[in-house]
DNA sequence: AAACGCCTCAACCGCGCCTAA
DNA sequence: CTTAGGCGCGGTTGAGGCGTT
């Protein structure tokens, strides 16, 4: 189904040999960004065609999700989006494109980037499966909580308490929704942009195949509205600067992270060896 | 300073879904 | 109903940066 990158005139091996690959150069870039700002971003091949980039539509599209759209943020997951990360994982598993809803401006690349670099990173330290309930519980029972520690250590307010039943308590109240377009609802301002930020309501409904833990009043009553965009911006994560947040970008040091977790694991599991 | 290995992340690939003809 | 175009998603790759020896 790639085919249609081809014109049908020409042999698809000329073809392919005309379409250009790898890093895009900044001529190629400001090409893309003039289209897009006149035609919008959609009917990628048609962009593709008319731009006279010698790239596909998907190339284009890619490059403008993952790098060129203004509201695109990219550089340290923050302490918050860490933990946004775990916790709508541990909902969805690997819906790269569905957790970044949730976490404005960031790609649904850069967060499966960020799972496999760091998270996997860990599990490969504990020499088990990420997708083991041992390594799953060990997210659940010892680094989630131990992130949201740090939040609170980086914040004077909401206490540890206070934050914990946010992430855990879906009868949370939300943000009153003000007016939005339909089929959407208001999500959290983007505290780094300041921008409001809409989820799709088909999400918010959660009907279908969603268990109830994966409604989206999970995560608004929690992690959202709980830690990482404040409305006001004032209490807190605004206090630091995202790109070097005390704490670094990672949720923990290797060291860290190693010795503490091998400590948590022989407390809570006898039968796991270390090797 | 050079070589090596590891890590990060931008970009590509393959697949499946949706839609229009 | 079938087919093709278009798009989006998750998985994978590889170039370049960085740290270590």
């Amino acid at each position: 189904m790639e085919d249609y990158e081809r014109n049908s005139n020409s042999p698809p091996h000329e073809e392919d040999s005309d379409v250009r690959k790898g890093p895009w150069t900044e001529d190629e870039d400001a090409i893309l960004i003039n289209f897009v700002s006149i035609h919008g971003d959609a009917r990628w091949n048609h962009i593709a065609r008319s731009s006279g980039l010698k790239r596909t539509g998907k190339s284009c599209r890619l490059r403008w999700l993952n790098y060129l759209r203004p509201d695109v943020r990219r550089g340290n997951i923050t302490l918050e989006e860490q933990l946004m990360i775990l916790k709508l994982h541990s909902l969805w598993g690997n819906r790269w494109s569905k957790i970044a809803q949730y976490l404005p401006g960031r790609t649904d690349n850069e967060i499966k980037n960020y799972w496999r670099t760091r998270v996997q990173k860990q599990a490969k330290h504990l020499r088990c499966d990420v997708n083991s309930n041992l390594f799953k519980e060990t997210m659940k029972n010892v680094w989630m909580p131990r992130l949201v520690e740090r939040i609170n250590a980086q914040t004077p307010s909401p206490t540890y308490e206070q934050v914990e039943s946010m992430v855990t308590d879906p009868s949370q109240p939300i943000d009153e929704p003000s007016p939005v377009e339909p089929g959407f609802v208001q999500f959290n301002q983007n505290h780094h942009c300041h921008q409001q930020q809409y989820v799709p309501a088909s999400d918010v409904s959660a009907t279908s195949s969603n268990s109830p833990a994966e409604t989206l009043s999970d995560v608004q009553g929690g992690v959202v509205n709980g830690l990482g965009y404040d409305p006001v911006g004032q209490t807190g994560f605004d206090g630091f600067n995202d790109w070097g947040c005390v704490g670094g970008d990672n949720m923990w040091t290797d060291d860290e992270s190693f010795w503490f977790v091998q400590d948590q694991l022989c407390n809570e599991t006898t039968s796991y060896s270390y090797n």
